[in-house]
DNA sequence: CGTGCTGTTGAGGACGATCAATGACGGTGG
DNA sequence: CCACCGTCATTGATCGTCCTCAACAGCACG
């Protein structure tokens, strides 16, 4: 299906185009987004986390295909997907969830450009007994690459060996803080977490303050119930930090819902990128 | 008494002596662990990992320094560590939390034999600043590796790398699972907390029904007041699950505590150990 | 123009936090 | 050996945050 991108981007149902996780250069993309273009989030991540060297990353890309125009609803990951791949998200916004026996679902995170979205599956052999989920929550478009082939090279270039693991460490760092997290009152939770999101979309060079997520997805994500998240998202809009149109967060005052959530990036390590979020004095 | 301490051991102030994390076998050990005996969980955790190569395992052994004797309250990875290492525990017990601004304490995990204790600082160039420590709760006797010497068997031997990668991956699915078990009702999460260290014991051999935990640690674990964690106890305790003297939880039902926590323990990934464990159907 | 999802509003109730005090145990020093 | 002290466990009372239920409004889509 899609892999030659371009075209297949606007063949899609483009349900939420404005919502997609747009890079924010209105350059000459007008017809779909090229193959280097579409990568850059790889190249990005992996300088990141420490892989520096450009003849490396050159032959993991040769061995990545990219799959465009994922809709709002589509499962990423789906069982369709058995086959073992890594994937990495190229654009859009997704998360990843468990369903619960009493059907509430908690979302563990969200998804930007540039994260892995299956280190599980590529790591642990039966990872399909986790029901993890992952959902589109924008117009996606992902990279993957397949298992034996991920295995050569984290064998052969242990620069990649160390950054999946490194990238699965921030994991950890983000699931301990959202877990510290809960014991903090609605309000601050929800802005840490809005926080958070920004902070992530920063470090991949997505600097406007859009979120294009639901009441219901923070809800999801932060153990509210729906309607006391509503009623939090109101405070925040009367007191002047984000407005709210139907699926969409967009923080209008960074700096006061930095201080209403207490945020300190550092436990997301993107140092580089993001000079701009102050460092909190240790307290 | 429980692994007749070594003559280290028996030097320390041995303050909490019998709640030490005894591996359970009354064995010929009677005038203290030899490095043989203590490196136990080295080899049963790298083998769990994936790393069955015996050459490889002895050469790591090979670089390894024991510390025995530190006694409940001390901290691991002080900042005497401040030399990098890679550590793990041996014997006992300890904990990963964090101070947060109101005082309160966040614990993350409960570490067990055989658990890295620090892979965050081994990984983050700038750890420290993340404020996590960890503390004994029973005395512990360590294993450290500096360093360097760890980068050269993992470049070396991919075995390792993918071993503490997959390390680093099932504590996500642990500080996710609690993340989720935040939602849980107050009995559930205590009951499933307890459940999470006795299978853990139980996969590192410990099959005691004992954890040699406070109430006070339990509540800071699952986010509890102290008040309110000793109430559930006290519903436990009724209900003929478990006994607690001072500072020492004894499951006395397991299979009740399992019912009441809907546990399942295949997150944590141990499956060949933990076959008393029923796994439950998919819901 | 319905149908469905998202967002909004109101009322009542519950789970668990907080405050305050006491009991029990163990370790320490006189 | 006993008195002291600190930590851990326990109990009662009150209060508040947040959940639940229920209904409705708005927007997007078919």
């Amino acid at each position: 299906m899609p892999e030659t991108a371009g075209a297949v981007v606007a063949q899609g149902r483009r349900t939420c185009d404005r919502y997609s996780g747009c890079e924010g250069k209105p350059g000459p993309a007008m017809k779909g987004p090229s193959a280097a273009d579409a990568l850059r989030p790889v190249a990005r991540t992996f300088r990141m986390l420490g892989v520096s060297d450009v003849g490396e990353l050159a032959e993991f890309v040769k061995l990545v295909r990219i799959e465009h125009g994922i809709v709002r609803g589509d499962m990423l990951l789906s069982s369709a997907h058995t086959g073992k791949h890594l994937t990495m998200l190229l654009g859009g916004l997704a998360c990843t969830f468990r369903r619960q026996e009493d059907g509430t679902r908690q979302i563990y995170t969200f998804r930007h450009p540039g994260d892995f979205i299956d280190l599980h599956r590529y790591v642990f052999p039966q990872a399909d007994e986790q029901h993890l989920e992952v959902e589109a929550l924008a117009t996606c478009s992902i990279a993957t690459i397949d298992n034996q082939s991920a295995d050569q090279i984290v064998e052969h270039h242990p620069a990649f060996g160390r950054a999946l693991w490194l990238a699965a460490m921030i994991e950890v760092n983000i699931a301990r803080t959202r877990l510290a997290a809960m014991r903090w009152p609605a309000m601050r939770r929800v802005a840490h977490l809005l926080c958070e999101q920004l902070a992530r979309r920063l470090s991949y060079g997505i600097d406007n303050g859009v979120i294009p997520i639901s009441q219901i997805e923070v809800a999801d994500a932060t153990g509210l119930s729906t309607v006391h998240t509503n009623r939090v998202f109101q405070d925040l809009r009367k007191l002047g930090v984000l407005a709210m149109k139907r699926q969409t967060v967009e923080v209008v005052n960074k700096q006061r819902l930095q201080e209403l959530a207490e945020f300190d990036a550092r436990y997301l390590s993107a140092d580089e990128h993001l000079s701009r979020w102050s460092v909190r004095p240790v307290l």
